[in-house]
DNA sequence: CATGAATGAGAATTCATTCAT
DNA sequence: TATGAATGAATTCTCATTCAT
């Protein structure tokens, strides 16, 4: 009643896309304070527009979180610009894959924080999960045919355990999401990527006679 | 008037602690329903009380779940019973570290999909932080010992960048509980718990003359 | 952006009496779900016009209740078709006068429906108190009309308090509406409507030495 | 938040019976206003309470409309204070059901006005349908044991048909209820009362040569 | 004529918290 | 210690209505 128009009132003329306007500052809520402390409100009250508005628009709030999360996974699928003259060998592509997301971390680290909000909420939001799964699955399976790549082009260890590898880089990926969250230090996260790219890398290009192997995990 | 007391009504006498079951409700209702979904009435009703009484023992929702996070890094802190025989060798050591992870993960997962919900709100919440933190330097040193250690007794490779393999390990068991809810599938867990363990020693075991380093991610 | 247009498309052609449609469609949505769940929304989506056209056609809410009052009340004067060679008498009249309401009400009882709904309603909407009560009255006068050429005719009981006998009879046809509501069962209501006639008719045309009258409604 | 504690401020003290002060003003709302205008807001504010209050002892909304519908259907059941020295015979229990009905109009309308809102109400929800149904038909059991009575006794007509004169008393009775709603006039209702008991009882101790039967109506 | 966008005034409901007893 | 009653602040959602185009 009083407190509504207070931030910009351009309004009346040249709504382009009013939608996606809210969508992307219920984002930047959902960085700052969590699902949890998205209100309608003051997503509308930010863009300026009554809070009925935003329910013209998304009729249910879960209709909002929706289209952010869709959002989100499609930046996540969009490919960043790639280089003019690119390493196409699995181990280019492999080392491009580690650098995008150390690029990703540095320009939009918010990315993953919303991706660790998203990931502790699918437990509980089943259209969530399915998103997610897609999301990880789509990259396992791109994962699983550069090591393939690999290994026929004789750069990465014939006695690969392709899909458990897989695994491991993928979560390691992920790591470096959960790791945005805990350490909230850019020097750090950097260290990081570096450090796991340099593990990767080592693990897959070794020959096969490896040194002795962890049975201690077998217990 | 309303529906309290439902539960269980052998209240009145013989409480030896009440406050500690009631954090353990509170623990299993984070569990399922995260902490978005824990009600203090809910949590008072299970435990068979009035819900003014658990306000009068945690005095703020704020203490109850600062009770909560309390013991659980406590619980991660209490070492996992022995074995009569253990190998104390830097790489026992470590190994035991991973079997202990895979042990947590596989009795009580609970417990990490506690923490990872706690990672993500240690974000809004200083006091979380700070117990998150005090957490994840402890573990950070005590993996910093074992290389140190390992690379004296001459199984760890020389030229190791102590301070980020520490980094790198740390936050690979760390990330497991993440995993634990986004594969909520034991047997995955299971194969990246024991596939990063592999991948962990074969890094640290070989000589120092390895394979070509990932440039491609100083981009 | 919304769910409107979703029934048909056919619009924007050949709109001969679209005020008639929406009022019809308005109608039934009273039938369904009563004066209260009705939503100028949905009247119109199912119109497939846009909300803001029914509010160009019936400016309110309650134009567009208005509308359907009046049509209601314009039905109930309406007579039904009548007979090729009708009994002109007053007992023929009055015996006309329930087997059309019978008729009425195997045929389209939701018209008594709303008829209820209205009565409850005029209690708070002036209004509609109008439209009810000279339906009302139209219809207690011509009662008493054909009470008073039964009479003359010699077929009815000279000693009749014919508007107290009119007020009865009109009361028990209006209720039928009620009974329609609270019985919702045809057979039901078809022995009540017969039973009615047949006790009306044995009251009218009873000679004047009647058995002992109640008193005991005096207290 | 302004507009709180406007109405009584006795409360802190002795609320003996708060649930019970809130039903009766929710039905005094009911009255007033109709289903559809009862705002728990209001009845609160109105009994000096926060409206919260209201819904912790009415969990939502519709528990309050159970209890007033609940408590009306209870007063009904009560019976009226009787004579020194009633006439137990099947007529004289009749009559008194009609004076009943007459000193209920005079004294409490209000039931009746809520009687008919609930008539209409019960087509769409199922909880009143059924305390209604329980209502009618507990009605028309006892009214048929009159009749029964009244025949034994030498009384009522012998070829009565009992079940269909025992829908028609009923609904008469109903219809009175109608009728304070759409004549809103006393005089007229007694009046009704009165004719309506006469008819009946002309109709019940008739001999069994009756005149013509509505043949009319059979079509 | 017709519409999509936008609004504002509620409405019910939730929930942590307070407090007298 | 423990509780039932009461609170108030917030929150999502609904819906008739307005208005520029």
């Amino acid at each position: 009643m009083r407190d509504e128009h207070t931030v910009e009132d351009t309004k009346l003329l040249s709504r382009p896309d009013q939608p996606q306007a809210l969508m992307r500052i219920a984002f930047r809520h959902i960085v700052e304070r969590g699902f949890e402390g998205l209100r309608v409100r003051e997503v509308a009250r930010e863009a300026g527009v009554n809070h009925a508005t935003l329910l013209y628009y998304f009729p249910t709030k879960e209709a909002l979180i929706q289209a952010v999360v869709t959002q989100l996974a499609q930046d996540f699928r969009t490919p960043l610009p790639g280089l003019d003259d690119p390493d196409t060998s699995a181990l280019g592509e492999l080392r491009r894959e580690f650098a995008d997301i150390q690029y990703w971390v540095r320009t939009t680290p918010e990315t993953f924080l919303v991706l660790s909000e998203l990931t502790v909420r699918s437990r509980r939001d089943p259209a969530i999960a399915r998103i997610l799964h897609a999301l990880l699955t789509g990259w396992h399976e791109y994962l699983v045919s550069i090591l393939h790549r690999g290994i026929e082009e004789g750069t990465f260890r014939t006695d690969l355990d392709v899909d458990a590898t897989a695994l491991v880089i993928r979560t390691q990926l992920a790591t470096i999401g959960y790791q945005v969250v805990a350490l909230h230090n850019a020097g750090d996260t950097d260290r990081l990527v570096h450090q796991l790219a340099k593990q990767t890398e080592y693990w897959l290009m070794a020959s096969g006679d490896s040194p002795p192997i962890a049975q201690g995990t077998e217990a």
